[in-house]
RNA sequence: CGGGGAGUGGCGCAGCGGCAGCGUACCUGGUUUGGGACCAGGGGGUCGGGGGUUCAAAUCCCCCCUCCCCGACCA
């Protein structure tokens, strides 16, 4: 391509409203042009960039034999009533009515899939088998934000897996796991799969595909040591707790006045007792399961507390209805005999003096100990990991990786064949199963940010060759203006394209600076230099974007050393970490 | 949805009661060509929208819209 015919302009300023590193170079360069908050559009450049993505993806799914279908956009309302999404996706559902009856955009396509295979996969001979699409779709994000990272319209390639059992499945999950490490090996980015919560689908084992980014907003534990690695909401902590060894004296009220917090309690309670600290004291939370039963969920007042799955936190409101909860107040003791389930993290050990709401407004309890003063019914994984805590495997100490999602992989289950009436199959006894089902996803569209995201310097982007939208970025210097070096640029360009090297050529009338830096901007990984003064010589300057290294290379090897350079920049994986990937339990 | 900030030419910004400006980008001519050159000329803006105050509004007041940031939310 000719960047004199090529529908894009560089930008010296990016415009004021992007904030994000990769948003403002992905402009500047004319990659991509915002049209509304979390709305964009692709220019030729971004659009090479998608299509190289969906490529790695098409390929590496189409290996694991998973084969591409394109379900709707619009999706029939009803199809969502069936698994109550309507109501349980509510926020990001954008609703349309036209004539022929209300739809949604499809954010995701779990319904529509399963209405498109149903009866095609209607008996277990037909079984198992994979779909996948790569689609533009639509969540109302509550907050648009960092240009491509979090949009309200997006591309996401999402594959569905349709098994007659458990097993099938997590075999059908272990070759799309698979499929996900390859792509992501080829992207050339950092990344870690990690456990990752799974929210309200339940199933058994699913991973989110992190890529470490300073903007990222997501956090995951990892172990260096181990290898351990989950997403913040469903990392675990050792539990090895010893009891402690303190002489527990018995246990006392304090009055402590309008302090409803653990900072505001403690901040009274030091004044006469100046070792107990945030750590010291037991914050209480109130829960209720799904039947509205209570329970109360115990962490060390310093800590975030993680509610347990099947429970979710008191409403403020919720408070009135019951006297003896104080909220700001509210502790362990008597809540057996009210019948109320205490479910305490491992680190709430007996033998160890606690401070806590004393279950009555503007009063705290000291020196309550676990089993004497309180019972609990069960131990869990309450607190949210952070920085320094220990390994639940090894329990060398872990750190929390700031990183972008960039991949989701789940395992299903029955979660929306027992929804949906219509997903069935005809066993081997030739009676109804369910599917079991996987999903896999992968953010196109929120790809080339992420890339740009960690890869990319103070002149501009820097595209691992595998998704960049050129390979080689030729420029000729003083095009128009020497007609010899210009001949020259024209022979290589079309000698590079006969040769099958994807090029860009910058035959534009301008100076060598702004040509120059451009070529560093768009961050193409080659870039070759023709010019006066090299024709003369003749030799082309060959320039390895991401190494700034330069060699001159003779003009009649210029072709033959840029294939061989692509070879080899396609060849290493730029970041490999031993035993990464591979390796799981499903 | 709560809090904060901003809307002036494609992009970045100044102007803050009295003729709508600068840089950049764009067009024409000329000089220049190995790291964002220079000279001369030129085109382009309902100053986010509506209402009000005023002899006069980009500028002051009211309402609305949009965008950005922080938070809440995030199968």
């Amino acid at each position: 391509m000719r960047m004199t015919r090529l529908v894009a302009k560089t930008l010296r300023e990016a415009p004021s409203d992007a904030e994000a590193i990769s948003h403002q170079l992905l402009v500047r360069a004319g990659f991509i042009r915002r049209i509304s908050s979390g709305i964009y559009s692709y220019l030729p450049l971004g659009l090479r960039v998608l299509r190289k993505i969906e490529g790695i993806v098409r390929q590496e799914f189409d290996a694991t034999g998973a084969q591409e279908v394109l379900l709707p956009t619009v999706q029939p309302i009803e199809l969502w009533e069936e698994t109550n999404r309507t109501v349980t996706m509510n926020d990001v559902l954008m609703r349309v009515e036209i004539r022929g009856g209300k739809f949604v955009l499809g954010p995701t396509h779990e319904e529509a899939v399963i209405a498109t295979v149903t009866q095609d996969l209607a008996s277990y001979r037909d079984l198992p088998a994979t779909v996948y699409q790569i689609q533009t779709k639509f969540r109302d994000e509550a907050r648009p934000r960092f240009g491509l990272l979090r949009t309200r319209e997006f591309i996401m390639a999402d594959a569905y897996s349709f098994d007659p059992s458990q097993e099938a499945m997590r075999a059908s999950y272990k070759a799309l796991y698979g499929a996900y490490v390859k792509v992501f090996d080829r992207l050339g980015v950092e990344y870690y799969p990690v456990e990752a919560d799974a929210g309200s689908i339940g199933g058994d084992v699913n991973h989110e595909f992190m890529v470490p980014a300073a903007i990222g907003e997501d956090y995951f534990a990892l172990c260096r040591d181990c290898g351990y690695k989950a997403n913040i909401e469903a990392a675990r902590r050792s539990r090895d707790f010893a009891p402690g060894t303190d002489v527990v004296a018995p246990m006392s009220e304090i009055y402590t006045g309008e302090t409803p917090t653990v900072d505001s309690a403690i901040a009274i309670i030091s004044k006469t007792r100046p070792e107990i600290t945030a750590a010291a004291m037991i914050k209480s939370i109130v829960l209720k399961d799904e039947k509205g039963a209570l329970a109360l969920a115990l962490v060390p007042g310093d800590r975030k507390v993680r509610i347990p799955p099947g429970y979710k936190p008191f409403e403020r409101e919720d408070f009135a209805d019951y006297d003896f909860l104080n909220l700001g107040f509210v502790g362990p003791m008597g809540m057996a005999e009210r019948g109320i389930r205490v479910i305490a993290d491992y680190s709430i050990v007996a033998g160890k003096a606690w401070t806590s709401g004393a279950n009555k407004k503007d009063f705290h309890v000291l020196d309550a100990e676990a089993m004497r003063d309180f019972e609990i019914d069960e131990f869990g994984d309450l607190v949210v990991v952070q920085d320094g805590d220990a390994c639940p495997n090894c329990s060398a100490s872990m750190e929390l990786v700031r990183s972008v999602e960039a991949g989701h992989t789940f395992q299903l289950g029955l979660y929306y064949s027992e929804k949906i009436a219509s997903a069935r199959f005809s066993g081997e006894d030739g009676a109804d199963s369910m599917y079991y089902m996987g999903c896999y996803g992968i953010g196109i569209s929120r790809l080339p940010a992420v890339v740009a995201e960690v890869s990319h310097d103070n002149a501009g982007l820097i595209w691992p060759i595998t998704v960049s939208p050129y390979q080689v970025h030729l420029v000729a210097i003083a095009y128009g203006r020497d007609a010899a070096a210009a001949a020259v640029a024209d022979e290589l360009y079309a000698s590079l394209q006969s040769h099958g090297v994807e090029v860009l050529f910058d035959d534009r009338d301008l100076g060598p600076g702004v040509k120059l830096n451009d070529a560093d901007l768009l961050g193409i990984p080659i870039q070759v230099v023709v010019g006066p003064k090299g024709v003369t010589a003749g030799v082309a300057d060959l320039k390895l974007r991401a190494s700034g290294a330069k060699s001159d290379v003779p003009l009649g090897e210029v072709v033959e050393r840029c294939k061989t350079t692509i070879a080899e920049l396609l060849e290493v994986v730029p970041w490999k970490v031993g035993g990464r990937g591979a390796e799981f339990e499903a």
